[in-house]
DNA sequence: GTTGAAACGCCTTATAC
DNA sequence: GTATAAGGCGTTTCAAC
């Protein structure tokens, strides 16, 4: 799927607001509001748009505390790291988990209200998770950026 | 500002779906249309909708390959900290960036377009950033998955 | 790519209960 | 909280250029 400039544009703002309507976006990125909607069909059915979202605070609902954490499985077989993958999916508050290259296996990215709640669920799922040898936890201070919009071209 | 089930609820189908009908949102929350309504407008006034975004694909634009960078500064001097801050908040590829505990100053998430972008991007912006002592790099192989959705109680 | 029109759905506000 | 109504806005499709 080929994405040019206009489209850039298109995603562009439709990150930033999800539901601006046609005529404004049209007005935008330069375009006839009937052509700005062809291309944004386009872009839906292509997949370069997933989905749409409403964003929520997180200190809101009272998931206040990022905490990053480095684990390390016992062994890197087949068994195990999928034993490890399929449970770690269900623990809700990881909102990430990425299988890495270099010193450790796999980097999640975890929602908790706070410290406690972060000892808690270590305690009660993550310390149990099958197959993990280690777990570092990084907690962290303060998010000083944040973007949830991919930058286009 | 309390939430309570139905606001949980009407977060939860918001985060999955951004463009749902008010109608259909109702329904599904087991409320009427204008008490639903009356609860997103409050919600939203209230900060805990943060905003509505299209998610757009990573793959689609571009963007295939996700790094993680730890980063650790000469001191943790007051302005050393803020120029670095200052500094990387510029660079469009970083995603994240959270002031973190433990040995490390800061963990990045960065999305290039693969190996090579990455490297283009560690030699032209990331090794010149202010303050930087050391930039420990890992590449994600796998995206095991990733929930856009906070858990909402 | 553009304009214009028509049909429909949905939001939004306002009523009353 | 529910129910209903009305107006206006926005989407969606279509036709013609």
């Amino acid at each position: 799927m080929r994405i040019d400039a206009i489209d850039a544009a298109i995603l562009e703002q439709l990150q930033r607001e999800g539901r601006m309507p046609n005529a404004e976006l049209a007005e935008r990125v330069g375009l006839s509001p009937s052509a700005c909607h062809r291309r944004v069909r386009a872009l839906e059915a292509g997949g370069a748009i997933d989905r749409y979202v409403a964003l929520v605070n997180a200190e809101a609902v009272g998931r206040g505390l990022t905490v990053i954490t480095l684990v390390t499985l016992e062994n890197q077989r087949r068994e195990t790291m999928e034993a490890f993958e399929r449970a770690v999916a269900e623990v809700s508050e990881v909102m990430d988990c990425w299988l890495m290259t270099g010193a450790e296996d796999y980097i999640l990215r975890i929602l908790v209200p706070d410290a406690r709640g972060y000892e808690r669920l270590h305690r009660e799922r993550l310390s149990g998770l099958p197959g993990v040898a280690r777990l570092v936890s990084n907690i962290a201070m303060r998010r000083v950026f944040n973007r949830t919009a991919l930058p286009v071209r």
